[in-house]
DNA sequence: GCGACAG
DNA sequence: ATCTTGTCGC
């Protein structure tokens, strides 16, 4: 159980990180190395595991980190229980874009997981969700968005939500979505569950 | 009060 | 996320 003043004080730190998020386009299209990272449990046991693929060539390298985790799984504070090991286990890898299981902007205080990570380490990210966790979805041309306050803070692609978590934009987003689901981000969950199978 | 709710 | 076999569908 978490304390209703403690969320409070979280929610403060999350406008804050919001207001530091950096929106501007990057053009993933010249992104030859990107990175993903994700995360496995087995009871308090987390199994964090970021991976560095190179486009072309398909080849990875990976960097796992094990901890534990206490913090709950509260709708709009995922960062407290997975961006811990999460920069943990991508620190050192090479690479210039951050995939991150997770929103980004598409988060009630537009402070998801991956713009977190993003600002914290002042670095490139997009967050890729399975499911939605606010907004409303609009088709617009082909492409279907997430508004929030009026706003476009996602795309969504097949059953996929893409948004910015720092230094890119929505297009960059498009981008990325129409390539179908990140194979870096795949090959992350694959080695997530096997590392904590042994 | 009721429904929604990343992983 | 995790607990879990076979099974319906593209």
């Amino acid at each position: 159980m978490v304390e209703k003043h403690l969320l409070e004080f979280l929610e403060k730190l999350q406008f804050l990180i919001a207001k530091n998020v950096k929106i501007s386009h990057y053009g993933i299209e010249n992104v030859k190395k990107i990175c993903g990272v994700d995360i496995a449990y087995k009871g308090n046991l987390g199994f964090s595991v970021g991976v560095s693929m190179d486009i072309n060539s398909g080849d990875y390298n990976y960097k796992s980190y094990v901890g534990e985790v206490n913090f709950p799984y509260i709708p709009g504070f995922l960062f407290m229980r997975e961006a811990p090991l999460m920069i943990k286990a991508i620190e050192g890898l090479d690479c210039h874009l951050l995939l991150v299981d997770g929103h980004g902007i598409a988060h009630p205080r537009k402070s998801g997981i991956a713009a977190v990570i993003g600002v914290l380490l002042d670095f490139p990210t997009i967050g890729v969700a399975k499911s939605r966790l606010t907004g409303d979805l609009v088709n617009e041309s082909e492409i279907t968005y997430v508004y929030l306050n009026g706003e476009k803070v996602g795309v969504k692609f097949g059953r996929y939500f893409y948004s910015p978590g720092n230094k890119v934009d929505l297009q960059d987003c498009i981008e990325l979505g129409k390539r179908g689901y990140p194979k870096v981000l795949k090959i992350a969950d694959m080695l997530t569950k096997k590392i904590k199978k042994e």
